[in-house]
DNA sequence: CTGCTTAGAAAGTGATTCCTTTCTTGGATG
DNA sequence: CATCCAAGAAAGGAATCACTTTCTAAGCAG
């Protein structure tokens, strides 16, 4: 017969780290897209243009492999942290960076998470956040928190812990319900009308 | 043989609204318990203590079910409207009973609602915000407010939206972060320590 | 160049589960 | 009491899907 197929494109076989990372994205994609209950190994195998061997040898099963992608999305995507030298455009940006990054693709991956994963792995929901959304989250916020205060701009001690950890809240509550990074608007609000106003409380006199 | 066997006691037959209340609920118990992945027509049936073809002869197919379990579950479930005479007062006891009657429940229920019911019903988890949760919800909220309003504690038409909504998107949050009802202590700061302060800057002078 | 690991293709197994169908009988209705 | 609709039991069809197995050959290590 003849030698090559005209419409058949030499196929390159990947390896080792290469390949690991296709097969998570491809993965976390598919979670993406149709969500934990109607993913499946097979559909994951067509996307990275593989087979469904390749994802057994390295998952022992579907849960793990899921588990995995979610924490290399998260790995492959760490977000910015800002640093503009005002809290308020420090705060804006880091909100903002956290909802274009991760809304829509956090809020459908741990909504779709959670009733599959759940029952299989015996986390919650918090855990979760904790081990895929949060987990290299909470450092950087501490630190925006931490120049402000340097700075002289509020008072880190006498500001309540609820009033800190609102803003990121409202992100994540809004993500997780709207599927969608926020308006720019309601980010504003958030912290013009809601932090700002609390923390304004205890700001140490500026000049 | 004799008449009746010793272990097997005489099974009514249930009819019309009561076995469709029986279905129901044996859905939503289920939906709570083992979440929308795992949950399968014959569990309900074996719940309900009956069999598949009754909830086929009621509804089209498990999405159908499912959807209806949980409009049943608000239906039935509705959230007490307090009115204790002071703002302050009637949060702390709305969003309490919010929090006791619908976390844990709702939130594992929209949760294990949101991987599935969204592929195949084309909703958004906000949709399925509005139609199984909030539905009565935010009506009772704006009583709330307005009697506030009323009584001269608040200016309505001068507090940001977003102030009004702020309690309850993070009561809405905490649930669907830990699953289960709210501390006391941690509605108490919602309202004392965010919601309060920030309604005060527009307190028309009671006294 | 040689050999060994493993990518990738393909087929299949077994379990689950949605949904259907058929049949018997309880019990509501008149 | 007679009639009839629907409850409940039981069995099965058909499809899906997690996971396995086998085989060929690509491409890296020596």
């Amino acid at each position: 017969m003849v030698v090559t197929e005209a419409s058949e494109p030499v196929r390159r076989r990947r390896h080792g780290k290469q390949l690991e990372a296709a097969l998570l994205a491809a993965g976390w994609d598919e979670l993406v897209e149709v969500g934990y209950a109607r993913l499946t190994m097979e559909s994951i195998a067509v996307r990275a243009r593989t087979s469904e061997s390749v994802l057994y040898r390295r998952w022992a099963n579907k849960d793990q492999f899921v588990l995995a992608a979610i924490e290399h999305y998260r790995n492959t995507h760490p977000v910015a942290v800002p640093d503009t030298g005002a809290l308020r455009s420090d705060l804006l940006a880091q909100l903002t960076a956290m909802s274009e990054a991760l809304a829509g693709f956090f809020a459908i991956a741990a909504a779709a998470a959670f009733s599959g994963l759940l029952a299989d792995t015996g986390l919650t929901p918090a855990q979760v956040r904790d081990r895929a959304i949060d987990a290299q989250q909470l450092p950087h916020v501490r630190v925006i928190y931490e120049r402000a205060h340097d700075r002289g701009e509020i008072d880190l001690d006498r500001i309540p812990a609820a009033v800190l950890t609102m803003p990121f809240d409202l992100v994540r509550h809004d993500m997780l319900m709207d599927l969608k990074p926020l308006e720019p608007a309601r980010i504003q609000s958030i912290v013009d009308e809601l932090f700002l106003p609390l923390v304004r409380n205890h700001l140490r006199s500026k000049r």
